[in-house]
DNA sequence: AAGATATATTCTTGATTCGTAATATAGCAA
DNA sequence: TTGCTATATTACGAATCAAGAATATATCTT
């Protein structure tokens, strides 16, 4: 396991707008327009999370008119990890 | 899904030292003195770390003689983010 | 009681992260 | 071209994090 690598993974779902951000794009791809409407945070903002989230390799981005969408490069495999702590959130466990 | 506090247990595993502990912790109970010999770390180090991770909910410890003995809350749960990484990881996407 | 061992806590400093404000860029519309 | 919309980038201060050094505490052992 490369401990660096999976670190930096979880410190970028270690912020709550990140987190609702990845969270919605598990619905499918937003532009970032949609995003900012869903997630309580400024244009500004999420724009840089957006980015974090890229270069993290767990989202990219295509562009659409002068938008751009973004998406998870691995939606199955997010949603298992977000499944999973939903679980055991749900179990009450602290 | 409480972000907050979801966000928060991802922060407490992205950190490679603490990534390290909690893989340690999923073989069984170690003592600090164990984790501080398989981790790369002081001991005043791994002590805090524990500690965050203990504030966190995710580990737990008892006492055995001059010993403190610490282990995870969910090991089940534990194990299978981490193998859901792992898995990810092998997988190669980047 | 006096060490010795195991672990925790406090302090300090440098690095990283977070969010906002301001500004920049790119594409489309008129 | 001008202006508008969507998004990105930069700059900056505040907050948080990370790790080492030093010190404290608690439990054994003798």
């Amino acid at each position: 396991m490369d401990y660096e690598k999976a670190s930096d993974f979880f410190k970028a779902l270690g912020n709550p707008v990140r987190l609702r951000i990845v969270r919605e794009l598990t619905q499918g791809e937003r532009c970032v327009g949609a995003v900012e409407n869903r997630v309580q945070a400024s244009q500004a903002n999420v724009s840089q999370h957006l980015t974090i989230l890229k270069k993290q390799g767990i989202v990219a981005c295509r562009k659409e008119k002068n938008m751009r969408c973004y998406y998870l490069k691995s939606p199955e495999f997010v949603r298992g990890v977000l499944a999973l702590i939903d679980g055991e959130q749900r179990r009450g466990c602290e």
